[in-house]
RNA sequence: UGGGGCGUAGCCAAGUGGCCUAAGGCACCGGUUUUUGAUAUCGGCAUUCGGAGGUUCGAAUCCUCCCGCCCCAGCCA
C-alpha cells in the first residue's frame, strides 16, 4: 500500500532513472468513451506528478483497436481535459502514430526467436491456453523458422489473410501460472480501417504490445494504471526486455476511483445512455466530467476532491458524501447568493402601499464584500415557498405559521395576520403585515425572531424552470444486488415550473454556479433560454431541519 | 495443490519496531455563534490495527500459520 506522497517519493526516488532523468507520466484514455470522474483521479494523479517533479504529462490516445474507437470521443475528451484545466488543448500523442515502430519491433522479436504466427483458430488459441488451474499446451505452429514467420507476418500486414486465421504472438511460456505469459498474443488481423491511420494497416498491436512501448518511445519514466493491470506488468517488463528500448518506464497500479449510488464503467454508463434512462452522456446526473460540468460542479471543486483521494492498492468505494462535501466546501466559498422560490405561495402586505416599490441593496456573499452588491426590489405583493408556512406548525417550526412573526431575509420582519384558501381549502394567500421599523431585518427593540425565509418579489420576479437532481441510483453499490435497472432512483429528476427568481438570475451563464438561500447551489442549464430560463440543482445545502423532521418536508 | 493483489473506525486514509492507550477528512452525535435550520466554531466518536501464535524490554509495523475480499482463462483496454 502506499500513498499520493509515497507515489511522489517513489517517482523521485526512482533508481531506474538515471540522475537527471525528467518526469514524464501520461494519462493514456482510449478513445471509445467519455471520462468521467474516475479518469480524473487518474488525469490529476499523472498530470500532479509531473507538475511536482517539474516533468511532462502527456495525453495520449490509445487507439489500437479501430473497431471500438471512434474520433469523435476524441475532441470530448480533449474537451474535458481542458476544462479541468490539464493539457494544451490540442491532442499530440497517439498511439497509433507509433504504429511503423511497433511494426518494426514485432519483426525484432521474430528474428530474435521471441515470436512466431500462429495460425490456431481463436477458439483452439483458447482451449491451448489452458485454465486458471491448469496449464497451456504449446501451439504447433510454435517453432515455425524465422524466415516463414517474417514472411507469414508480412503477409499479415499485406492483409493477405482473413481476420482471426492467424496471430503474431510472443514466445513466452506456456506453462506460467500469469495467462498473459503464455504466448500472448501481440498483433492481430482486423480488417477495419483506422479512424486516423485509415486504409495504411490490417493488422493491429494489442494493448499489451503497444503500451509499454509507446511508453518507451515517448520517454515515459512512471507508467500509472489500475489494479487489473498488474497480473499484465511481468509481460510489460518482458517486452521492454526483449525490444531495443533506450528508457526503461515502470509501471506502477493503484485502485481506481468507486463511488457509491453511481457506476462508474463506460459499459454501464453506456447503458444507461442507450437505454434512454439519462438523457445523454452529459446529463447532469451522470458521472462524467460533462455530466458534472452541466450540473455545475467546477472543475476546481472536482481537482480538489481527486487531490484528497488516497492512491493505494486497496478496492475502496468512496461515500458520494465525501464528494457533496467537497463540492459545498469548494461553492461556499465562491458562489454569489441569490434568492429563488421554489413553489410561490402569494403573500400581501396589507400596510405596504399599493405602488410602492422600495430598493434594497443587499450583498451578493457574506463570504467576502468583494462580490459586492445588488438591489432587490421590495413591494406590497411577494413570494415566500409554500414549504415555508404552516397552518398548524410542529414545535420547533420556526417559519411562519398563523399570527407568528418571520423575518424576510435582508427585507422586514412580517407577522401571519390571515391565511386565504379557495373552495377546495388550498390556501392561495397569506396577508400580512410588515413592519416598517426593521427595514434591513433587524428590530430596533432588539427582539428575536428566530425563522429567516427567502423570498421575491412579483413586481419583478421571472419566472423559471428548476430541475432537481438527486443521487442516480438508490443502492450504495448500484446493480450488486439486482439488476442494475432495479436500483435507479426514479425520482432523480423532479422538474418545478413556474419558479420565481429574482431577475438578477438572468445575467449569470451557464457555468456560473450560485446559491439560491437556504435551497443549495444551482446553475443554469445549457437548455436554458431568454424566454424560457432553466436552472439546475448542482447540490443541496446540509440541511439539519429534514433531517430532524423529514415528515415536515413536503 | 495456478498466478497476482488487498485487509487500520460506517467510508476514505496516515502509519515502515519505541513520542501509537493510532493523524487527518467524510459521515454521525452533542454544545456555541448566526439576518441562510447554511456557514463558522468547540467537543465526542478504534486501549486497538482481519484472526491466532511467535520474536523482542517494546509490534499496526518483523516471522509463522489461518481467515476474508478483489483481479486474471478478449484476436478489449
Amino acid at each position: 500500500m502506499f500513498g499520493i506522497d509515497e507515489v511522489r517519493s517513489l517517482v523521485q526516488g526512482s533508481d531506474h532513472l538515471g540522475n537527471e532523468q525528467k518526469v514524464v507520466t501520461r494519462f493514456p484514455p482510449e478513445p471509445n468513451g467519455y471520462l468521467h470522474i474516475g479518469h480524473a483521479k487518474s488525469i490529476c494523479l499523472n498530470f500532479g506528478i509531473a507538475q511536482a517533479n517539474n516533468g511532462d504529462c502527456h495525453l495520449r490516445f490509445d487507439d489500437t483497436n479501430p473497431v471500438t474507437e471512434d474520433i469523435k470521443y476524441i475532441s470530448s475528451i480533449v474537451e474535458d481535459l481542458a476544462w479541468l484545466g490539464f493539457g494544451s488543448g490540442k491532442p499530440k500523442h497517439f498511439t497509433s502514430d507509433y504504429f511503423d515502430q511497433l511494426y518494426e519491433w514485432a519483426e525484432y522479436l521474430i528474428k530474435n526467436g521471441d515470436a512466431y504466427v500462429d495460425d490456431l483458430s481463436p477458439d483452439e488459441i483458447r482451449e491451448y491456453r489452458g485454465t486458471l488451474e491448469t496449464v497451456g499446451k504449446e501451439s504447433p505452429y510454435r517453432e515455425r523458422g524465422i524466415n516463414e514467420n517474417l514472411e507469414l507476418f508480412r503477409k499479415m500486414r499485406e492483409g493477405e489473410f482473413e481476420q482471426g486465421s492467424k496471430v503474431l504472438r510472443a514466445k513466452i511460456d506456456m506453462e506460467a501460472g500469469n495467462l498473459n505469459l503464455r504466448d500472448p498474443i501481440i498483433y492481430r488481423i482486423i480488417n477495419v480501417d483506422h479512424p486516423r491511420t485509415k486504409n495504411s494497416w490490417r493488422i493491429y498491436p494489442t494493448y499489451d504490445f503497444a503500451h509499454g512501448q509507446s511508453d518507451a518511445i515517448e520517454g515515459i519514466t512512471h507508467s500509472l494504471c489500475t489494479l487489473e493491470f498488474e497480473d499484465h506488468r511481468p509481460l510489460y517488463d518482458w517486452l521492454l526486455d526483449h525490444l531495443p528500448v533506450s528508457i526503461r518506464p515502470k509501471q506502477i497500479e493503484f485502485s481506481r476511483l468507486n463511488m457509491t449510488h453511481t457506476v462508474l464503467s463506460k459499459r454501464n454508463l453506456k447503458y444507461l445512455v442507450d437505454e434512454g434512462l439519462v438523457s445523454g452522456w452529459d446529463d447532469p446526473r451522470m458521472p462524467t466530467l460533462s455530466g458534472l460540468r452541466r450540473r455545475g460542479i467546477p472543475a476546481d471543486a472536482i481537482k480538489t476532491f481527486c487531490v484528497g483521494l488516497g492512491v493505494t492498492k486497496a478496492n475502496s468505494t468512496v461515500e458520494m458524501a465525501a464528494f457533496d462535501a467537497c463540492v459545498r466546501e469548494y461553492l461556499n466559498e465562491n458562489a454569489q447568493r441569490r434568492m429563488a422560490v421554489i413553489d410561490p405561495l402569494k403573500i400581501i402586505l396589507e400596510n405596504f402601499e399599493e405602488g410602492r416599490i422600495e430598493q434594497l441593496e443587499v450583498e451578493n456573499s457574506p463570504k467576502s464584500e468583494s462580490f459586492g452588491t445588488r438591489n432587490l426590489t421590495f413591494s406590497r405583493e411577494i413570494y415566500i415557498d409554500r414549504e415555508d408556512f404552516m397552518e398548524d406548525p410542529p414545535k420547533k417550526f420556526f417559519r411562519l405559521s398563523p399570527g407568528k412573526e418571520v423575518r424576510l431575509r435582508y427585507a422586514y420582519l412580517i407577522r401571519c395576520k390571515e391565511v386565504v384558501k379557495d373552495t377546495e381549502g388550498k390556501i392561495i394567500e397569506l396577508r400580512c403585515t410588515y413592519d416598517p421599523e426593521t427595514k434591513g431585518g433587524s428590530a430596533p427593540d432588539g427582539r428575536k425572531v428566530k425563522g429567516i425565509l427567502h423570498w421575491v418579489s412579483s413586481h419583478d420576479a421571472i419566472n423559471a424552470e428548476i430541475r432537481f437532481y438527486s443521487k442516480l441510483f438508490n443502492t450504495e453499490q448500484p446493480g450488486k444486488s439486482a439488476e442494475l435497472i432495479d436500483d435507479l432512483n426514479r425520482e432523480s429528476i423532479l422538474v418545478h415550473k413556474n419558479c420565481k427568481l429574482e431577475p438578477s438570475l438572468l445575467k449569470f451563464g451557464c457555468e456560473e454556479t450560485v446559491q439560491f438561500e437556504r435551497l443549495g447551489y444551482f446553475c443554469k442549464d445549457t437548455d436554458s433560454s431568454q424566454i424560457n430560463p432553466i436552472f439546475n440543482r448542482t447540490i443541496e445545502l446540509r440541511d439539519t431541519w429534514s433531517k430532524l423532521n423529514p415528515s415536515n418536508i413536503s
